[in-house]
DNA sequence: AAAAAAAGTTAGCGCGCGTAAATTTTATGA
DNA sequence: TCATAAAATTTACGCGCGCTAACTTTTTTT
């Protein structure tokens, strides 16, 4: 029954059942239209979308992940989504996952393992097709990390955990900590490595390594200035750091390379402070380098002179290896932990 | 049968079934321990949980969901989660929904509207118990937004849209704007109001207009100037619009106060770019405040003086109303757009 | 101690969909 | 044209739990 002035009001459809009368199919063909619509003759296709035009009725999603064996969502777990740098590289890997036809699911562990735990149990309720990580690193319980990937299919990116996970996504800390230690080399005084003590991250180890090595090649002795802190807020931490190794004079030329961007920020903050001028030109007593190209770093004063991740490819590649795995899944072949590492690119800017 | 050296690991549970079997409590008891264990005999409670110890079973979270009438997971909508502020925020209020017994989604709209709307049809798919929502503001949906607040409970907070949802949960704008204003006239010059053309967020309305009735009362003309930009990249909009007005000198006074933060962090660029230093100190060219007390603020060279909002109470006043809402839409009493709005109060940092 | 109240048990339906097997219809091509 | 394959349909069952009613047991009250 139709009202007048009522449009296309027509009866509320309440479930898949009811949908299928409407439009005149049967309801195992709509389901397996709602499914894969490429699933069917393209006639019956039409009629199912004419018809979702009229009653825009969608699946209860409830009842078609209890069914499922395969939830078409995928989880996004990171480490600390108050960092923009994770905010924007987890956006950009929903977008992907949804353009594949994928829910999404985003956590963040908040710099907590306890968290982190958690929120991987949570997502097993889940029983998503796939899931992308960015582990806290170091403080992350290692074994339940590998009970869970043994679970699901899972993509590490960022931090890497040695052999869990079905692949890593990340960058060559090697390929640029080289970059921009030699560029800083080549154009002032050889730099200071300014890093945390502790460092939550599997990366900055990385960073250490590869500072050692680049700079014995480079025939300067490495000077490593590191500072206490432990938990994921490095603009704060790099700052007080920042005040007493200026105070106490510890370092020991006019060069400091920050192992990631927030340090360095903190530490622009500490040099201004105490009325170091930053920058390369005549007049600044130090120059500081970061490492990420944070979001924020073309504000910092002076802008900061920092290596960039290329986190749009870290992104599209993890979906894409995370997809194909979950595809794998399916048809039964197997993949090992593969390892992908993107080149970092100098971004020069004014602060060194 | 249990193994030698297996320690617990007794059969696998499948179902509720199964766990009732294996602590020897029925499965309708079990399932109101599942749904508030405050509601079953203490002894019997710590008969489930010793069984809950042995098997570590956790009822089907799809099935739970398709068959409650209401559902415990409270949806989170943020405008652009790689704001710092919102990431804050929203963790803020996760954590106080878990605590409440909730689970939790957490969705950005990425500052695009099509988004926002996209976010909220996908929650309702989800059956929330609830809804906190911080609108894309201007640029939403008005329509949609009404829509899905008539069909689930919400709670606005940050930016208000009047007349829509429960209740809006805010800052005052008015006292904030007046106490910095006040402050900066105090001692020096009346400041000039940087703000967006066309405001993204309806706070900045509501401040420029504070902005004029507190110069009006204070006896001072008022001095707007208003720049380009209608996305969410506020530090890249205050750093374009700021490098412009300093070329053509367009703030009238030494005083700027800029609309939020966010904008301010890309005026100290534009003036650090154009050698002008910022501060209250002798040989200060400009002061600059802000407004948020964004996470950032304290690491800006000069640290940004700035008014803070008061997220956390913002955050617990959501949730607190949110779950009050859930519960009388369980007894049916009503409740009506209630507003609460927070004082900021004044940070005093270095920028002005 | 008996009576009342509270908690637990048994039994069974329903939710909305996935999925498999068997059957019928439609499209393909020689 | 007809045999054959492919697609769609019908039929039927199952997923894991919420929820209710009627009944039984345990606990509390007086």
């Amino acid at each position: 029954m139709s009202f007048p002035g009522e449009g296309m009001a027509e009866q509320k459809i309440r479930n898949m059942e009811e949908f299928a009368a409407a439009s005149g199919i049967s309801r195992p063909t709509v389901s397996k239209y709602f499914n894969d619509p490429a699933s069917v003759r393209r006639t019956t296709r039409e009629r199912i979308e004419a018809a979702l035009e009229r009653f825009d009725y969608r699946p209860n999603i409830y009842a078609m992940n209890q069914n499922r064996r395969l939830t078409k969502t995928v989880g996004i777990v990171v480490p600390y989504l108050a960092d923009p740098f994770f905010a924007e590289i987890a956006r950009t890997i929903e977008r992907l996952c949804i353009a594949a036809g994928y829910r999404t699911i985003l956590l963040s562990s908040h710099g907590e393992p306890a968290l982190e735990i958690e929120n991987l149990d949570n997502l097993r309720l889940l029983r998503p097709a796939g899931v992308l990580l960015a582990p806290l690193g170091r403080a992350s319980d290692r074994t339940a990390i590998e009970r869970f990937c043994a679970d699901v299919p899972a993509v590490l990116f960022d931090s890497r955990i040695d052999d869990v996970g079905e692949a890593f996504i990340g960058s060559d800390n090697g390929q640029s900590i080289a970059l921009i230690v030699d560029y800083l080399c080549r154009t002032g005084e050889p730099p200071c490595l300014f890093e945390m003590k502790t460092p939550a991250n599997p990366n900055a180890r990385k960073r250490h390594a590869a500072y050692l090595a680049i700079m014995e090649r480079l025939g300067h002795p490495p000077q490593i200035v590191q500072i206490d802190g432990h938990d994921w807020e490095f603009e704060a931490i790099g700052y007080r750091g920042g005040l007493q190794a200026i105070e106490r004079r510890r370092f020991a030329t006019d060069t400091v390379l920050c192992s990631n961007d927030r340090l360095a920020i903190g530490l622009l903050a500490a040099a201004y402070e105490k009325g170091l001028r930053v920058g390369r030109g005549h007049g600044c007593a130090l120059r500081v380098a970061g490492h990420d190209d944070h979001p924020f770093a073309r504000f910092t004063c002076p802008p900061l002179t920092t290596v960039s991740q290329d986190y749009a490819a870290i992104a599209a590649r993890s979906v894409e290896i995370l997809l194909s795995l979950i595809d794998s899944e399916r048809t039964g072949s197997i993949s090992s932990g593969k390892v992908v590492l993107f080149d970092g690119k100098l971004v020069m800017r004014q602060s060194a």
